[in-house]
DNA sequence: GCTAAAAGTTAGGCTGTACTAACTAGTTGA
DNA sequence: TCAACTAGTTAGTACAGCCTAACTTTTAGC
């Protein structure tokens, strides 16, 4: 118990495909780390529906394979090359998302449980086919932004509806993908990527949000809008720099 | 040691989500038994690419499962619930691959490989999405007939190239699908399905037989022949009864 | 009908991924 | 500064699927 021993190995990172659990670490950490920083254990326990436990032990395996850095007791970082891979499996769930949705009429609620299983089977070059087919969006139907197959991404930070200005014109620019019933909600709602809204006013204590959304007005509360994500009105919506 | 024991319990076989490799199994069982038959553990295992002893035990799983009927010592047999189970799989494996083709400009030598893995990922909702997109095509793209939704297909039981009378025109109707080379040499010699061919002779002893393909002549081995089936050029291909 | 070969099974192990329970390290607030 | 809480870890277990080695049953040839 002295200097903290670091869980990098010398492993070639091999290109050898990885399993669905692990491509499911690799995605949770990445997004809990946006890309670069550190995910807590609870934190990826939580979001993968697993014990502590079981991510101790998984994390430790992951670390000896090169895919992230390992500090006992204190989190985990993607090293290069498990970043590449969550972003490998980041594109392959976006595009068929997008795929679904665009090619295949599929409701935007429904995309991301199908996507959640066809990421791990499909193979890249179906993927690019799927994204060739679909003109190469940029973003998901979420308004998620779709990994280049060299690995790129847009990782521009936005500003959720929750913490947004009163009165000043924003575009809708991404809502969360998971739950299916608010996604259904929020395009009830009108609330979807592309669309120009306005707050109009906040609660205090937690009390609801009112915006312009077109010509209507609607209210809804902080934790639904934590998960609108939206950009200035000037100067197109996603695009953005790469990398 | 007395009368056989058989393995089918009570449990109600589940509309549980079945796991890759049992699907696999249960699609390993049907076509060896073509549907109703039997099939001797070392089939199954040679088709599974798996050891003998391996197939024993998730035979008995199986059978617990209530998904097929298990004699030790002689083989097993689908039940009802498992026939379903391996159609349903089959289904989804034909609809992805005639989808890959179709929609996705997929090559026909690597639909196989792709549907092999998709076709436990995929919903039957998706692929039922699939089917619509393509005008619900009755086969594959090496000629297998495809379940409906309803688990009908069509048995229709077909000659081989390598068993048939000289000077009898016939119809391709199906290739084995495995062997992506096999199926790219088939391709090059226009042995595909749909084609009209007439065996013009053939030589004893494993010797080559030589067939006429449109108005080229063409020679193959009785291996390859034998992975080629055709049906009487009266009265259209596929089609036949349902299941 | 017997015996040798073939087919199939059991025993015992291994890996990956999960779990619970019990412990330890780190953090925070009085 | 230390107690109490939180976060994280280890230990031990389970289960699905696979393996090899050794054994048993069935079958086929004489």
């Amino acid at each position: 118990m002295s200097a903290a021993r670091e869980h990098v190995t010398t492993k070639p990172a091999s290109a050898e495909a990885l399993t669905a659990p692990v491509e499911d670490y690799l995605k949770a950490i990445y997004t809990i780390g946006k890309g670069t920083g550190a995910a807590a254990t609870n934190e990826i326990a939580q979001r993968l529906a697993l014990a502590p436990a079981s991510v101790s032990g998984m994390v430790r395996r992951l670390a000896d394979q090169g895919l992230l850095a390992y500090e006992r007791y204190h989190g985990v970082k993607l090293t290069e090359s498990g970043r590449r891979a969550a972003l490998r499996t980041l594109r392959r769930h976006r595009v068929i998302e997008a795929y679904l949705a665009q090619a295949l009429g599929y409701p935007w609620d429904r995309v991301h449980e199908e996507a959640e299983r066809l990421e791990h089977a499909a193979s890249d070059q179906l993927v690019d086919r799927m994204a060739v087919a679909i003109g190469e969006p940029k973003v998901d139907p979420h308004g998620a932004p779709i990994p280049t197959r060299d690995g790129a991404v847009d990782e521009t930070e936005y500003t959720s509806l929750a913490e947004l200005a009163i009165g000043v014109p924003r575009l809708v620019v991404r809502v969360a993908d998971e739950d299916p019933a608010m996604l259904r909600y929020l395009a009830e709602l009108s609330v979807v990527p592309g669309k120009r809204i306005i707050v109009k006013a906040r609660e205090p204590y937690g009390g609801p949000i009112t915006l312009a959304v077109g010509r209507q007005e609607i209210s809804i509360g902080p934790a639904l809008a934590a998960h609108v994500l939206t950009a200035p009105v000037t100067g197109k919506a996603s695009g953005g720099r790469r990398g």
